[in-house]
DNA sequence: GGATGCCTGTGG
DNA sequence: CCACAGGCATCC
């Protein structure tokens, strides 16, 4: 389930594991983590880590000699640390490490995805080449935004989660920087403003900054069970909107589910700001 | 544009 | 029990 803050997080805590250390032997179960790349060369990812680089939600990892290894936490992937002889659930692949602590790539739902290949090639892999921007890694400006989404026929919130547009926002993020920027889900690209771009970038590295707030820390907390919903909309469908009261909605959008404040998110935004209160087709589940 | 499949866990 | 889950690819 990580987006970019949670994968960032995921990218420090591995540069601090590794620094300093070396890996002494890697090895990888045969799971469908390695789709059709070559599982067999992930036992050769050994030594010292020489970079760890983020592009969205891609790790790219650099070892000495030029080993590389692409790796993707899909829905339910996370980095672990633990000692040596600690049992980790759903472990598909691990680095042991000359401290004898072991790092683990855990990953119930197999959706994650690890790809070994020449360091120099990373870049060049189909998943990574075709990546927008990356907001954090390499700054999003309005008019970056406006170029890469003001051309999409795609509703705005699906236009947001598009990686090869912008990279790095899933659907909690690009639901809270939405909420952020008062902009409906379902605004057409094409139609906003300049003053809506700029908030919606604004709004982006806001939510990117309030995630990797959160998420800080060597556990990840995004699949933990009992935490309580810090987001603005997301998962708050039915409950009122914390800046005006409305009804958060929620609908589907691109097969995934959307929320969004009514009120605060207009799908047409009134010429001038609205005195009475509206009528809200507010949807529940 | 939308729907589906991949997997397993959890919550209603 | 069913519906759903912070991702992505693939199909029409």
């Amino acid at each position: 389930m990580p987006e970019l803050p949670e994968v960032e997080i995921a990218r420090r805590n591995l540069v601090r594991w590794l620094d300093g250390r070396r890996v002494v032997r890697a090895e990888a179960d045969d799971t469908r983590v390695f789709r059709g790349a070559r599982r067999q060369d992930f036992a050769s990812l050994q030594g010292r880590l020489e970079s760890l680089e983020r592009r969205g939600k891609y790790l790219l990892f650099t070892f000495e000699g030029g080993r590389g290894l692409m790796a993707h936490l899909g829905m339910t992937g996370r980095f672990l640390r633990r000692p040596e002889g600690v049992p980790v659930p759903y472990s598909r692949a691990r680095f042991y490490l000359d401290s004898g602590e072991v790092i683990h790539f855990a990953d119930s739902r197999l959706f994650g995805r690890m790809e070994p290949c020449p360091a120099s090639r990373l870049y060049a892999l189909d998943a990574v080449k075709e990546l927008g921007r990356d907001p954090l890694a390499e700054g999003l400006t309005a008019g970056q935004l406006q170029e890469a989404l003001g051309t999409s026929r795609q509703a705005l919130k699906v236009a947001l989660m598009d990686q090869g547009r912008v990279t790095g926002l899933g659907n909690i993020h690009a639901a809270e920087a939405l909420y952020r920027a008062g902009l409906h889900p379902a605004r057409a690209p094409a139609s906003l403003s300049p003053a809506e771009w700029a908030r919606l970038a604004d709004a982006i590295h806001a939510s990117i900054a309030f995630g990797l707030e959160e998420q800080q820390g060597d556990e990840p907390a995004y699949l933990e069970d009992g935490a309580e919903n810090r987001f603005l909309v997301y998962g708050r469908a039915g409950t009122p909107c914390a800046r005006c009261g409305a009804t958060v909605e929620s609908f589907t959008q691109g097969g995934r589910t959307t929320h969004c404040c009514p009120q605060c998110q207009p799908l047409h935004p009134a010429r001038k700001p609205p005195d009475g209160r509206r009528k809200t087709a507010a949807r529940r589940r």
